[in-house]
RNA sequence: GCAUUGGUAGCUCAGUUGGAUAGAGUACUUGACUACGAAUCAAGGGGUCGGGGGUUCGAAUCCUCCCCAGUGCACCA
């Protein structure tokens, strides 16, 4: 539980107390009630709406409910002061102990500091990246996986069994295409001019897989038709991509848990059970779909499809699940997929698409919630677009033109670290400029070196009182005792919170925005340390007192180094 | 036309899920190194939170209607 939940129990304690003394009425609902920092500091330590929730049901006036339990709460040992403030806002200054108390844990705990249960092992399932196997990951891709690897690691130290899963869209046309474009870097090993048309992929990345198709098949595709070699070649270009992607994701750091092919969904009956499924509950059906409205395709006609009701869950139209012909539509492997996912127990799912796929949330929604009916949630976040910069110039991505940048040069020029936090400093539904020089400027401009910076100092701060002899001792947690100390203990005391309120949210950008402000109080209270002696962590000659600051900063740069690591990156010790 | 994601300081963006006087960075101005790492810090100005209406003790946040931008819109994935 977070030292801001113990407060909230407290807090419920007193109303409860009001409740048996007859001042307030039996009954009343208490889960809007809350307990969190203030957003000025002058205020106190905490502050509780719990009168003005309080006061309507109970037909008081919320000032005279603040009043009764600022009395009660004034019992409690760790509340020094209670105030009301404004409509009936309960202020609390926590006693300094609290604190000192909070930096002993985080030493205690070190890095299950933050570590919680609120995700009571409930099984959660991450689909990430998934991008085809036709090329290496671009920056696109990147920012998905990163975000995706983020969030399952947010996940995993809240408690879930989180398993970080691909999809492999190896069924559909593009690895046709792929395969055919392997097929002409093969005659090309073999010495022969080729030409790479419309629908084939003529990027050189592909030349090596030729290469080794050759050397795998000799002579035995040359001047075969497609019949002959298209499902091997296919296969065996997969294989190679694949193999391509998973390096790629291990620079960045990033481990799937599970590859699922979208192959194997095919021939084997799974894509007619998922089907079968939704149609045992009445939501298939032969139909024909209104045109849409306003833009009109050109060659619009009316055709009969097999439908899938998914209006029925929230959609805005009914979707094709097989087209007139009779095969399915891209659309039935994914939903057949998501029942497997639902199949194998997961508790909760979530996909990490990007924006240029936001049409297909509602459909896949509808998916789930039909064939789980109702039970999994799923939660899809989109990633919005990178633009690329150098400086002013921005790097155009243009697959035609060949002018993609991949996910390999990136880490190249900036570093898996950089590219890991850069890539979470932004919200991942907003656009996230990326610039290669400035990321790697060392400077607060850059938010990955200032983090970085604050740790790198305690580290130099811990080296040089070793030196001395002295190390941290909670012996001397008294020793923290200036206001601007107690206010660093105070934000790291935040942290157990941010993770259970990022981790619920889905949004690992938050831990991001928690450090750089952490790192920020640190630096403020270094500097602080230049016009007051006293403040500073190391003083030579007073060894109980530096071994309680370095009790403070050791918390700092624990909690950096647990937030750190749910992003990915790894802290450094000297820069 | 429909759906979807955005619109917050000159610029880039947060905003603790409905809380108090809306915050950072950047830029600009001015200060702090005989100093635990100045790769840092402190101070200052800067806002109709796109606009109107609504919900209530209380709205950047929820509802509704407009405006602007990105993305996507039957047998392609």
């Amino acid at each position: 539980m977070t030292l801001f939940a113990e407060i909230r129990e407290t807090v419920l304690g007193a109303v409860g107390a009001l409740v048996s003394e007859g001042v307030l009425p039996d009954g009343l609902e208490t889960r809007s009630i809350t307990v969190e920092p203030p957003r000025d500091r002058a205020h106190g330590d905490m502050a509780t709406n719990a009168a003005m929730v309080l006061a309507k049901p109970a037909r008081a006036k919320p000032r005279e409910i603040a009043q009764a339990l600022a009395a009660k709460l004034a019992d409690d040992p760790r509340i020094v002061s209670v105030d009301v403030a404004g409509p009936g806002f309960l202020n609390l200054r926590l006693s300094d102990d609290v604190w000192r108390l909070v930096i002993a844990q985080v030493l205690q705990e070190g890095a299950a500091f933050g570590r919680s249960a609120t995700g009571e092992g409930r099984r959660v399932n991450v689909e990430f990246v998934s991008a085809n196997p036709t090329g290496p990951l671009h920056v696109g891709h990147t920012r998905g996986a990163v975000f995706g690897d983020a969030l399952a690691a947010l996940l995993d130290v809240s408690g879930y069994d989180v398993t970080r899963e691909y999809y492999i869209n190896d069924g559909g046309a593009q690895v046709d295409a792929l395969a055919r474009s392997v097929y002409l870097r093969y005659l090309e090993a073999h010495g022969q001019e080729v030409a790479f048309e419309d629908g084939t992929y003529p990027g050189d990345y592909l030349i090596e897989a030729g290469q080794a198709l050759k050397d795998k098949v000799g002579d035995a595709f040359l001047g075969k038709g497609e019949q002959v070699w298209l499902a091997e070649i296919r296969d065996f270009a997969t294989g190679k991509m694949m193999d391509l992607i998973r390096a790629d994701l291990a620079m960045l750091g990033v481990k799937m848990d599970v590859f699922y092919s979208e192959k194997s969904l095919y021939g084997t009956g799974r894509i007619e059970a998922a089907i079968d499924d939704l149609r045992g509950k009445g939501l298939i059906y032969e139909g024909v779909l209104e045109p849409p409205k306003g833009k009109k395709p050109e060659d619009w006609e009316p055709r009969k499809q097999t439908l899938f009701k998914s209006t029925e869950h929230g959609d805005d139209v009914d979707r094709p699940v097989m087209k007139s012909d009779g095969s399915w539509t891209y659309f039935a492997p994914d939903i057949a997929y998501h029942f497997d996912k639902v199949s194998r127990g997961f508790d909760e799912l979530i996909d990490v698409f990007g924006a240029d796929h936001g049409g297909y949330v509602k459909r896949m929604k509808a998916a789930v919630s039909a064939l789980s009916d109702g039970r999994v949630p799923l939660d899809i976040k989109l990633t919005q677009l990178v633009k690329l910069k150098r400086g002013d110039r921005e790097l155009k991505m243009s697959k035609r033109a060949g002018t993609f940048v991949t996910l390999a040069e990136v880490v190249e020029m900036v570093g898996a670290d950089v590219t890991r936090f850069h890539m979470l400093t932004r919200k991942n539904d907003a656009p996230l400029d990326f610039d290669v020089d400035r990321v790697r400027e060392q400077s607060k401009d850059n938010p990955v070196w200032y983090v970085q910076y604050a740790h790198a100092r305690i580290q130099s701060v811990l080296r040089k009182a070793a030196a001395a002899g002295m190390a941290a001792d909670v012996a001397h947690l008294g020793a923290i005792a200036d206001p601007a100390e107690l206010a660093l203990a105070a934000k790291i005391a935040e942290y157990p919170r941010l993770i259970e309120i990022a981790a619920a949210s889905h949004e690992p950008h938050r831990v991001a925005f928690y450090l750089y402000d952490l790192a920020s109080d640190f630096h403020a209270l270094w500097n602080k340390g230049n016009g007051e002696a006293h403040l500073r962590f190391f003083q030579e000659d007073d060894p109980s007192a530096t071994s309680g600051k370095l009790c403070l900063i050791s918390a700092v740069a624990i909690v950096i180094s647990n937030g750190l690591g749910i992003l990915g990156v790894t802290p450094v010790d000297q820069m």
